[in-house]
DNA sequence: AATGAACTTGACATTCATTTTCAATATTGT
DNA sequence: ACAATATTGAAAATGAATGTCAAGTTCATT
C-alpha cells in the first residue's frame, strides 16, 4: 500500500464511502499516470485494459480524488484534466497550440511574487494555473 | 472613429466581409465594456438596450474581433471570457472562487521569467493566462 | 450465514456553453 | 437594377459535465 493507498483508504472511510472495485480501478489507473489526463481519456485506458467500467464512475472518482485532495484540475482545449496532487510538486505550463504536447516548469521566483502579490490585494490564494500558449519546438519548424 | 474602430473596419475588409450593422452593435458594446465578458452577458447587454440581435451573431463576432487580434479569450468558471487585446495592457487574475471578483494585477517580473524560461525551453509563447485562485477579502470575512 | 440500511454502479437523460445549419435577408461592385 | 456573395438568427447539433434511478454491492449487526 502507498501512501496514497492509505490516504484514500482514510479519506473514504471517515467520508462514509464504502469499498467499491470500481473506484479503485480508476485511482489505480489515475496513480500510474503520471501525465495530467482527461476524464473521458482515463475511461479509455480502463476499457482498453479489459475492465468494465462507466463513464459516470470515471467522472464521480475523479471529482472525489480531487475533494480528497489528491488530484486538482486544469482546464484547457475545452476540457478538465485532472493531475496529481499529493505528493507532486507544483508547476505551470507550456502547451503547444498545434500539437497540444505540454512541458512543465516551475519558477520559484514566480510564485514568490504571486503570493506577495496575493497579500498586497488582500487575496487569499488557494490554486493557481498558469498556462503558457504557443508553439514547441517542432511546431515552429514545420512552419 | 477611434483607432480601434479603423482597424476593425480595416480588417474585415481585407478578410471580404462586408459591413453589417449586427456586427458593429456587438464590437461597439465590446468596446464600451471595459471589464472582460462573457458571449451571454454581451448578448443581454445589447438586447437590454432594446437592440434585435441573436445570440450566434454575439457568438461569431467575439470569435472575428479575437481573430482579428482585438480581443482575446480566458477561460474560467466553466465560461469563455472576452477582454479587450487592442490598445490594452495585459494582465494576470486574481478570481474569488465563492462570489466570482476579479482583481487584475501585473508582474513585469513574473512576464520577464516566463520569456526566459520560453526561450530556455525552446517554446515561442503567443498568450498566457495566470489565474489565481482564492478567497477574496470580503469571502474571507463571511466565514 | 442472513439481514437490511446505506452506498455504488452505469445506461440513459439532462444541462449548459458553444458551434453549425440553412433559408431568408442585406450588402456591394458593376 | 442585377447578380454574386456575405449576414442573420432560429433551430438543431455537438460535446463536456452532471443528474437520475433501478439494480447490484458492501458491511455492521444479528
Ligand atoms: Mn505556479
Ligand atoms: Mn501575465
Ligand atoms: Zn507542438
Ligand atoms: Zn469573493
Amino acid at each position: 500500500m502507498t501512501k496514497s493507498e492509505v490516504y484514500f483508504q482514510k479519506y473514504c472511510r471517515r467520508a462514509g464511502l464504502k469499498r467499491s472495485g470500481q473506484r479503485d480501478k480508476v485511482f489505480n489507473m489515475f496513480l500510474k499516470t503520471e501525465q495530467h489526463i482527461s476524464a473521458f481519456r482515463l475511461f479509455e485506458k480502463i476499457r482498453k485494459q479489459g475492465e468494465k467500467i462507466g463513464y459516470s464512475t470515471v467522472y464521480r472518482t475523479l471529482r472525489l480524488l480531487v475533494k480528497a485532495g489528491l488530484a486538482q484540475t486544469l482546464t484547457f482545449g475545452g476540457e478538465t484534466h485532472f493531475e496529481h496532487k499529493f505528493k507532486h510538486k507544483h508547476h505551470d505550463y507550456f502547451i503547444c497550440s498545434k500539437c497540444g504536447k505540454t512541458i512543465e516548469f516551475t519558477s520559484p521566483t514566480i510564485e514568490r511574487i504571486q503570493n506577495r502579490l496575493a497579500k498586497k490585494y488582500n487575496f487569499t490564494p488557494q490554486k493557481h494555473t498558469l498556462l503558457i500558449y504557443g508553439l514547441c519546438i517542432n511546431c515552429q519548424n514545420k512552419q
